[in-house]
DNA sequence: TCAACTATCACTTTTGAAAAGT
DNA sequence: AACTTTTCAAAAGTGATAGTTG
């Protein structure tokens, strides 16, 4: 509804003098993002969040759930989410800790999950919390679902973009802030690794057996364990709890089966005997625990960079960047940083009010800054000492796929859900940059992921350069956005 | 041999249409 | 007849497990 002419008067509320921050602060900086539910996702936050990924695609459990205030009642706003490369590495879990095991692979096809109610008016956003249940994960880069595609054993963060636009094709030309939560940030994986059930060297899988057949030897604690976390806290895992409600679960099978099943009993029952939630985070990630200091948790409140408190950020940044999601126990109000769009130098990734009370901090910018060229260093801890990955790189959200032609690189652009205007390079009356990526125009761009059935806007709010696009690639036609958005929005396919 | 991935299982919750009630 | 509530089966979402792949 409203371009960027018509925000203006949305300007005029001040906002709080903690979000003061750029020159030209858009005052629409009062929008103000929590996540729901800080404490289970600092719970599993501390072990190590692991996310599995399918070939047809898997929830995400928890789901991100969030508040949002300071929005204009009247205006329409689209939610976004896309997730960003925590590193440049691949990981692997080893001795029940994740080390790296090399750089990253190239990105995937980026895609953004459109929330299924965008766009709606603020007044609609901000009388519930907003879930983003339906979002999916798959492994499948040729995925025709519109899923988030990621890939297992990296490491990666959601990220949150409101968007005051009336419609899909008004995005562009509209103010979107960006959030993220460090409590939010996990590991992809097929299989989950940390189930701290056997202290086998050679992966999950192989301790599991072991324990089955070992018994009593290798029941250790799953206590901890990813696993336990979601089968307490997922509904639909409910069948794996031991509360007797399960007995015919597998009872058919075989002994080992059984053998299985009473040892997860055990180890259920015997949560809490051994490791202690306070050390997850420096337990489950290699190097962690070597950085000493304070336990990281301990300085969110500090006002640091939200993703300091990332364990593996902790792990990086042994100097500044120690702390966790603990202090996630409250819930975490995340001051954005704001991005106009379009606006090729109007990428200027301040935090705002970041410099204060640590709201936003890296996990604002960090996706947002692909050029190092034009964006002020607002994170000098990076790169990271043992970053092997290529020195030319963006911020780490922006990972390696940013890093132009290198292995790392990928055919990624992870500068947003918006980078819409390198479809319309060249255009008459269109911006002929991007509008804040500064990959050239042989790098993919992110693509629209939306839910399934919807109120979205049927692709023809897209510019016939998009419609005509999803059909030059993909051979047909698309009736709404769900499907329209498993197709790039560019002039170029992002694969 | 090994790590990672995939298919399948048995369980659960969710969903939505049909039936019943008001 | 119209609307609301209840019921129930199908669909979908889970972690565990065994097999496959490279």
């Amino acid at each position: 509804m409203q371009s960027i002419r018509d925000l203006k008067p949305n300007f005029s509320v001040p906002p709080p003098s903690s979000m003061a921050a750029g020159p030209d602060a858009y005052l629409q900086g009062n929008i103000r993002m929590t996540l729901e539910d800080p404490e289970l996702w600092k719970n599993f936050c501390e072990i190590g969040t692991e996310m599995i990924i399918t070939k047809p695609g898997r929830r995400m459990f928890p789901h991100s759930k969030i508040n949002l205030s300071g929005l204009i009642p009247c205006a329409k706003y689209i939610l976004l989410v896309d997730m960003v490369p925590e590193d440049g590495f691949r990981y692997k879990w080893n001795k029940e800790k994740w080390e790296v095991a090399g750089k990253a692979e190239p990105q995937p096809p980026c895609r953004t999950y459109l929330h299924p109610e965008s766009p709606a008016p603020g007044s609609h956003w901000m009388k519930q919390s907003i879930s983003f249940l339906k979002l999916k994960l798959t492994n499948n880069t040729l995925d025709q679902h519109g899923h988030i595609i990621l890939h297992s054993m990296h490491r990666y963060h959601p990220r949150f973009h409101i968007v005051q636009a009336d419609d899909l094709f008004s995005v562009r030309w509209s103010v979107f802030q960006t959030f993220t939560f460090p409590e939010t940030s996990f590991t992809a994986v097929t299989a989950y690794q940390n189930t701290k059930v056997g202290s086998s060297p050679s992966g999950p899988r192989r301790a599991r057996r072991r324990t089955a057949s070992h018994g009593v030897a290798r029941r250790r604690t799953a206590s901890h364990g990813i696993t336990k976390l979601k089968i307490d806290h997922n509904p639909f895992a409910k069948g794996f709890r031991d509360e007797g409600t399960n007995k015919k679960r597998r009872s058919n099978k075989n002994p080992v089966c059984l053998d299985k099943r009473s040892k997860t009993s055990d180890i259920l029952s015997r949560d809490s005997e051994e490791d202690s939630p306070a050390d997850f985070c420096r337990s489950s990630y290699e190097g962690y625990d070597a950085e000493g200091g304070d336990p990281p948790k301990r300085k969110e409140a500090d006002g640091v960079k939200e993703e300091r408190y990332s364990p593996w950020a902790a792990d990086r940044e042994p100097g500044g960047r120690t702390g966790s999601p603990a202090a996630a126990a409250d819930p975490r109000d995340v001051y954005n940083a704001e991005q106009l769009v379009p606006a090729a130098n109007s990428y200027q990734p301040y935090s705002v009010g970041s410099s204060s009370h640590g709201g936003s901090g890296r996990s604002s910018f960090e996706s947002r800054v692909p050029d190092v060229a034009t964006v002020p260093d607002h994170d000098p801890s990076k790169p990271r000492p043992h970053e092997a990955g290529p020195p030319a790189c963006g911020p780490p959200a922006c990972g390696p796929p940013a890093c132009g032609p290198q292995p790392l690189a990928g055919p990624q652009d992870y500068s947003g859900a918006l980078n819409m205007s390198a479809a319309q390079a060249g255009k008459p009356g269109v911006i002929s940059h991007h509008i804040y990526g500064p990959y050239g125009a042989e790098q993919p761009l992110p693509q629209w992921s939306g839910p399934g059935p919807a109120q979205y806007p049927p692709p023809h709010h897209l510019t016939a350069d998009y419609a005509a696009q999803a059909v030059h690639h993909h051979g047909y036609h698309h009736g709404n956005v769900a499907e329209w958005s498993q197709y790039p929005l560019f002039s170029y396919s992002c694969w």
